[in-house]
DNA sequence: GCATATTTGTCCGTATGTATA
DNA sequence: CTATACATACGGACAAATATG
């Protein structure tokens, strides 16, 4: 079972099954799982750029999981897209072409308008697209631009959950996920997501008033211009070298 | 409950499915996901109704494959969502309940109808609408009903890819087959099916001549006419002993 | 409620196949 | 072409959880 290695020193904690107190709450996820977010999270801060290969062997003993386990976790990865995986080759943080990067916008164009289309009365879930936006002013009066593109994220998150379905909410968490492997090539957060909070706000006030058409235009145009913009700098970006 | 294995070819007749073209273009499949292919199709047919437990030894030593393998298959087939994962129990088919039902229709209108809504013109991909219903006719004079309501998925995906995007293909296949773990409570695939293969033409004629939120209109009433048959027999049928 | 058998969760070692220096 | 590094898939081991009598 899990020998001690005397001073081997795990980079990351995994809790493992150490300690008797942590198992009745950890029991729970299965430990391929715990990797996989672990892994998911350092792709998303983008502390593993796409493009990086993931060697079984590096991360597994980095991380103090076998092989077996390791394969696990890489395969949730990559069924999420995060990751792809070349047969004898190995896995590899997921790079995006410009064509994924329309497809995603396509898909979230027709998911997000889906949602607010149908509007005529203020809907159930409105309050969280509120709370999203209260965020996005919070994070803009602190000067903290990371917290307003998270916050942007939620807003449509929320905007997505009006259309009460666990299927499209799980599918849109998807959507913005591959979003963030391409997110970090813009070098100004502040210019990229400073403008969409008045657009937000907009939005979310057609939203409140039942104007659900109203705040489905604004929404595409909105959509139109980001993926615009994230094109423009990916480009520029995968000119480079 | 010692539920005999269903496949009990114990030697290893994983279909070779390497159409040459694959070879030379693709990569070859991994064994895992052959093993899912196999149990994909059984659980499709309905060898291994919902609810049944997939037990690593029966299944393992029936495909001759090994446990790891396997259980890399089984992650596959639980991502989506055919099988559920209980620790320390081990995976089952999954049972859908009414909500679940609901929700994939709910799903189902979201995208077909997006994907013709914008329709003014007839666009690319027509033809494979048309097929598909070319498909149904066929089957209809044959007296095929199960081949019916293939050609009646072959339709709604041809519908859906009208939407031209490869993520939105993939979410519709898996909605579809999520669906099927629940088709098979349809006791009369005729009475079920035969009614929409006019109805598909219709939409079909609407789509040819550019009329786009006609084929909507048709299409959402299809689908809640549909939804509310598979619930009226599912809700019968569980029920029931 | 207890003792036992079965099954799953995790990990290891390794033979074989595959890509790259 | 050989050598090296790595991925694939298998079988075995043992602890923990569950099912069974």
């Amino acid at each position: 079972m899990n020998t001690a290695v005397p001073g081997s020193v795990r980079q990351l904690p995994l809790p493992g099954r150490a300690l008797e107190a942590d198992r009745a709450l950890l029991a729970r996820t299965s430990t391929a799982e715990r990797v996989a977010d672990v892994l998911r999270t350092r792709i998303a801060e983008g502390l593993f750029p796409p493009g990086t290969r993931l060697a079984e062997d590096a991360i597994g003993s980095g991380l103090g999981v076998s092989r077996n386990t390791l394969r696990e976790a890489f395969q949730l990865l990559t069924h999420e897209r995060l990751l792809t995986h070349e047969l004898n080759r190995g896995v590899f943080v997921r790079v995006l072409t410009i064509d994924d990067v329309a497809d995603l916008y396509r898909v979230r164009k027709l998911i997000e308008c889906a949602a607010v289309r149908g509007i005529d009365s203020p809907p159930p879930g409105v309050e969280r697209v509120a709370d999203a936006v209260d965020e996005g002013d919070r994070a803009k009066k602190q000067l903290d631009w990371q917290g307003l593109g998270t916050a942007n994220l939620h807003f449509h998150q929320a905007l997505t959950a009006l259309a009460g379905s666990p299927r499209v909410d799980e599918l849109m968490r998807g959507i913005l996920a591959e979003l963030r492997l391409v997110f970090h090539v813009m070098a100004d957060p502040r210019r990229f997501y400073e403008p969409y909070l008045a657009t937000n706000t907009e939005i979310l006030g057609r939203i409140e008033v039942g104007d659900g058409s109203g705040a489905e235009q604004l929404l595409a145009a909105y959509l139109d211009k980001a993926q615009e913009q994230l094109v423009d700098a990916y480009a520029q970006r995968t000119t480079d070298g």
